[in-house]
DNA sequence: CACAGCCACTAGACACTGTCAAGATATTTC
DNA sequence: GAAATATCTTGACAGTGTCTAGTGGCTGTG
């Protein structure tokens, strides 16, 4: 567990609580989260996270913060990465990195849709959440005046965002493998993830 | 507040609980319910629930069976009620079916799908899912069979079930709202449901 | 009609949790 | 070096889940 850093007492005992937290989301559930075990994994007194971070939801939603940061990086870097490419290709680099990113940090992603915490009463959480999901407006509407295209920009980038999403909260939720038994779901989500792309519409 | 039946003593509690839970989760969310909260509203000691339900898990496992089970229930409703056109359409009044479940019951959205409940130790919750389920899956085959359409049909349920779920999910989350503030969520909506029969291809 | 058994629930206890107030200790600032 | 401040500790309280031991009424049987 945590390595004791020993010095404490100079500004590394938030990160630590924030490790703390993701070992116990992985280990034992969202649900089993509590200030107590979490100053417990850092070696701390059981009232020192409140110090930090307020209460017990303002822990969760600075982890939820730290998600929300890590998957606009992720975001960003993968449209980095393809740039160059069509647009249309960016934006399927982007999508492949969203469901990527909830399958490897299955803890932060829990927290940052399935804490329950309210955005309005959290502003860093709310501006990180707006970050990483800015990007993916501005590429569909880049996309779609490029090929005069006259469907509506939120509609196809709400159309984009809940296809990535449902697929990596039942994933992540276990609902895809439960469902379907005999295919793996590697291969589901792969196939799943190309369908807007090549035969997505259904007459 | 859940009106007092009085007729206790034979056989009302756990629906009454049920009910109680339902209220909690609307008004106070889903992590704040609690067995003492909702015996209290149900009017009983506060170890009655467990003589039912088992233990906390047990009474929320319950409550999102019932949720399942409703869902299913709506998802065949919206199929039958489009019984005679194709099948494309079928699917489409069942997606919409979807959309509209979650909005109408959000206290039991969340408790199917927020909980973290494991469905391995509760084969009751487990059933009702699939039966919410299985029927996608079905009629995805009748789809492509019949048109002779090679695309696999795992894949083509997974899409459906991902666009509806992570509409369903962002919308309940208010992640919709905040993001495309411009327009109206149900307007987003409609247009995302109608997508994949409409122009869901892109390149 | 008595009585034994059982079902639905109560009452009390315990360990755990979040949160608060008060204090202690180290670090920084002047 | 002293004062001020940030960081953490200690102790307390109410609320929670869960366990054990009861209690009260209903049911079926002789």
């Amino acid at each position: 567990m945590t390595e004791t850093t020993e010095a404490y007492h100079h500004g590394s005992l938030p990160e630590a609580l924030l490790v703390a937290v993701d070992e116990i989301v992985i280990a034992e559930g969202l649900e089993n989260v509590s200030l107590r075990e979490a100053a417990r994994r850092a070696g701390v007194s059981h009232s020192a996270p409140a110090h930090h971070f307020g209460d017990k939801d303002g822990l969760l939603a600075a982890y939820a913060e730290q998600g929300f940061s890590m998957l606009a990086d992720s975001l960003e870097t993968a449209a980095i990465e393809a740039a160059g490419q069509p647009m249309i290709d960016i934006i399927k680099a982007s999508g492949a990195a969203y469901v990527r990113f909830a399958l490897e940090h299955q803890g932060h992603f829990q927290a940052m849709f399935r804490s329950g915490l309210d955005k309005s009463t959290y502003p860093e959480l709310d501006a990180q959440s707006r970050r990483a999901f800015g990007g993916l407006k501005q590429r569909v509407e880049v996309l779609l005046q490029g090929g005069d295209d006259t469907r509506n920009a939120d509609v196809v980038a709400a159309y984009f965002w809940s296809i990535v999403h449902g697929l990596s909260s039942l994933w992540v939720d276990g609902a895809l493998e439960q469902v379907f038994t005999d295919e793996r779901p590697e291969r589901i989500v792969d196939g799943v993830l190309s369908l807007p792309f090549d035969g997505g519409t259904f007459s």
